[in-house]
DNA sequence: ACTGAAACGAAAGATGC
DNA sequence: GCATCTTTCGTTTCAGT
């Protein structure tokens, strides 16, 4: 499932990880490459699924969710469809990741106010035992992977 | 904190959200925008710190990392520099949230193999008692907020 | 705060190395 | 797999409303 990706391959990766709207000339021109070498490069990277996507990231309390929480969730059953259906409806859920242990799942989840939050975590207790955690802050600026 | 926004300030939001890259006049287009309104609307966004930024994201599996893993950390002193310290250099770590509850943080944190997932927590596990959870999947594909 | 026009720079595609 | 060239399209700036 690993894609070989040489050096200029990297710089291409890092470059789009920290800055997604530059132009393909300005790529070019910080990794040494020409317009349509980068073009071709990229592409690659997109069409191999190296790259999956660019993202615009939002300041949550500016636009109105000021408190982050994360939530983890025992899920006894095997049913987990209502559960999808919720992940789909509720756009307060920004991430939901299945893990191994004993919470099965770990959300990420976006609220207006505690009250906001308290009426979501009503909707997940539905589905099992949920421990929160309201997030204080983000000791860390946004990164993707590195190079090995 | 919270900035004002209008209807197209949120459509212009939604589609940076899904689709970084697209050309100024194309998002005009979408969200029924002259390309030098659209221009001044995203420059504001940017100016106010309602988007922070654009990134391209990566398939970690095929750039190597095929191991995610989420790590809880009891940190019981208040010496947090050495913990900053790690944080900007191990680049293995993408996130850390720092939060209520007995988990002071919660990293998430992206590894080759097992094995380097193993040498990962014996660096974190110097600072306290930690909590795995290696990831399955990621049943929630990626999004940000949405318009309240 | 938006439109429209004009100059400049970038993207896309074809060709040759 | 990369550079160069040309056409087409996007960006930027400014006048005007």
């Amino acid at each position: 499932m690993t894609v070989n990706l040489d050096d200029v391959d990297w710089a291409i990766i890092a470059q789009l990880q920290q800055e997604a709207r530059i132009s393909l000339s300005e790529l070019g021109r910080r990794v040494s490459l020409s317009p349509s070498a980068t073009t071709e490069r990229v592409r690659q990277l997109e069409a191999l699924g190296v790259i999956t996507g660019y993202h615009a990231m939002v300041d949550l309390t500016k636009v109105g969710y000021p408190v982050l929480a994360i939530v983890r969730l025992k899920y006894p059953g095997n049913h987990h469809q209502p559960l999808r259906r919720l992940l789909a409806e509720r756009r307060e859920i920004l991430e939901c990741l299945r893990t191994t242990g004993d919470d099965c799942y770990t959300l990420k989840v976006a609220a207006a106010s505690m009250g906001h939050l308290e009426t979501l975590m009503d909707e997940l207790a539905g589905f099992g035992s949920t421990t929160t955690s309201v997030v204080y802050s983000q000791p860390l600026p946004y990164r993707g992977p590195d190079r090995p």
